[in-house]
DNA sequence: ATTTTAACTGAAAATTATTTTCAATTATTT
DNA sequence: AAATAATTGAAAATAATTTTCAGTTAAAAT
C-alpha cells in the first residue's frame, strides 16, 4: 500500500506544486523507513549518506508539504520532536516506554469507529489523528 | 474530582519534595482553567497576573513535576508546544481545525478498552495516553 | 528548442521553546 | 534556632524550527 512514484507526482503536480529531486529523495527515505518515525533531523542524516545536496530546511519543507498532501502522518513521541512517517493508509499507534524511550507499535486500533462517531456528533471532518501510549514496557516494569 | 490542596501536599511531600508558593499557585492555575490545556508561557502568563514572583523556568519545572506525580497530563496540539491540563480521571481528547485552530474537546473514548487489551497484548504497563484529532471544524468545512 | 515564470532551493540569520547553570533562598527536619 | 537538602530565578546555553533572500530550476508556453 505504498505510494507509487507515480501516484505521487501525480499528486504533487495536481496542486502545483513541482517535483523535485529532493523532494523525491525524501519521499524514497520515508518509504524505506516505512516501520519508524523520522524527525526531520533523521531525515536530513539519511537523505546525506545516500548523497545529495538537500538543505536541513529543504526537509522541513517538504515533510510539511507531505503531511499537506496526506503523503505521511505526523506523530509525537513526547521528545521535543515532530516525527513523520509514510501514511500507508493503515492506523498504528505507538507505546512509548518513560523510562528507557523503547517504542513500540501497535496496529490495534478503534480509532476508525470512534471517529465516525465523533464525526456525525460534532460535525467536524476528520482527516488526521495522532495517538501515543506512554508508560514501561516489559523490561522497565521490572527494573525501577 | 479536582485534586485538594491536602492531596496535593500529601503527593508532593511523600515524595521527598517541598510544597512551596510557587507549585501551589500554578497547580491553582491549572485547576482554574481545567477546561483548556495551557502552555508553560500561558501559565506563565496568568501566574504573573495573579501576582507573585514566580519565573518561567520555575513553570516548566513544576509542570514537568507535576507530570510526574500524575497531577497533570501532558497534550499536543501540533502547535509547536507541549500542552498541560489537570487530570481529572476522565478521559477527554481534542478536536483540532487544520485551518481555523478552532479547538474542541470531546469525552467520547474507547481508549479505555483499547488499553486494556494492548497492555494484555504486549505486556506494556500504560500509564498515559495522548490522542487528538485534526481535521477541519463545521465552519472550516465551509470555507475553503 | 528557447523563453518565461512561478515554484523551489540552500545558507545564514532569526525566532521560539526548552534546558542548564549557579549562587542565593527557603521549606522542612532536627 | 540551626542544619540541610530542595528549590528558586536570572542568565546563558541548547535545540528545534522558521524566515529571509538571492540564485536556481521544473514545467508550461511559445
Ligand atoms: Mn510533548
Ligand atoms: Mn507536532
Ligand atoms: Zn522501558
Ligand atoms: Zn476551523
Amino acid at each position: 500500500m505504498d505510494i507509487s512514484i507515480d501516484e505521487f507526482t501525480r499528486k504533487i503536480r495536481s496542486r502545483g506544486y513541482k517535483l523535485t529531486p529532493q523532494r523525491r529523495v525524501i519521499l524514497e527515505i520515508l518509504i524505506k523507513n516505512k516501520d519508524n518515525p523520522l524527525t526531520p533531523e533523521g531525515v536530513y542524516k539519511q537523505v546525506k549518506i545516500s548523497c545529495s545536496e538537500v538543505g536541513l530546511t529543504t526537509v522541513y519543507r517538504t515533510l510539511e508539504l507531505l503531511r499537506k498532501i496526506g503523503v505521511v502522518n505526523h506523530v509525537h513521541f513526547h521528545d521535543g520532536c515532530d516525527r513523520y512517517e509514510i501514511n500507508d493508509g493503515k492506523p498504528h499507534h505507538y507505546l512509548i516506554c518513560l523510562n528507557c524511550g523503547k517504542v513500540e507499535r501497535t496496529n490495534l486500533c478503534f480509532i476508525d469507529k470512534m471517529q465516525k462517531i465523533l464525526e456525525k456528533d460534532t460535525a467536524f471532518k476528520i482527516t488526521e489523528h495522532c495517538l501515543s501510549f506512554f508508560g514501561y514496557c516489559r523490561f522497565c516494569q521490572l527494573r525501577k
